[in-house]
DNA sequence: TATTATATGAGAATTATTGTCAAGTTTTCC
DNA sequence: GGAAAACTTGACAATAATTCTCATATAATA
């Protein structure tokens, strides 16, 4: 993976919104500082970060998916009122990946929880 | 919801079919016995069936849904290899809910757990 | 610097899913 | 049982997110 300056911009804009954001977010903060990025690169970019581990890609959650840029483990939650995503610290489910990997023989490389329901500025307001 | 026909034969090939599949699947099935099912109706029960809670849909994976008669909660594997998805009880991660609730305060509706890597056959194979 | 490898923008193409609408079924209730 | 209301269907157009193509530009290598 060369240097691009495409792709430093993709990270540090990940980096700056504390937001998960998706790619067409991210498309429009970055189309402000140069209008001619393509939507094409940010996806490129946004997969090869993926698969070279530097950032995360949140599926599950509406259409279109959310990158994160913390890749330390942890989970995440949204909001079915106000649509954000929050972070989960991991050690909700301290032995997860052991106790399934006992259980099934499997291999686990990695795995992802969402967990949906109401926050707590949301639940007050939704009761 | 009144009855339909179309709408026991989504729940019929669900059942019948071990595996999760996707809605281009259940649709190929359905069109072998009535070949002027409507992929459009196919769509339209399974988001109905999903919404009163009759059927799961498995997000997160590849591009497409997935659809699981199995309602009871569980989590899912997706082997890498063979992309084939298998049911995890849900003991493995036994507090997840009420330990995220005590940690946030948020109310939590449903979570998702997916798995990914190697299952029993392929680890072998894949090393 | 010349060469090779990688990245880009523009826009077309693809894939999964949803919307529209007129016609067909089910349910209701007199 | 039959008319009216409510719901469902098939056909296919429309949409939304993402990927592909390809000629050009930029970066790494030697």
């Amino acid at each position: 993976m060369n240097y691009s300056k495409q792709r430093e911009s993709v990270l540090q804009t990940l980096r700056e919104n504390v937001v998960h954001p998706t790619a067409e977010y991210i498309y429009d903060i970055m189309s402000k500082s140069d209008s001619s990025v393509s939507l094409a690169t940010l996806y490129r970019n946004l997969n090869q970060l993926t698969e070279s581990g530097r950032i995360k890609k949140i599926d599950g959650l509406e259409n279109s998916a959310h990158y994160d840029h913390n890749t330390d483990e942890h989970y995440h939650f949204i909001c079915k009122e106000c649509k954000k995503i929050f972070d989960i610290p991991a050690d909700v489910a301290a032995d997860i990946v052991k106790n399934t990997e006992e259980k099934t023989g499997f291999v686990i490389q990695s795995h992802d929880v969402i967990f949906h329901g109401l926050c707590n500025d949301c639940k007050k307001i939704c009761k």
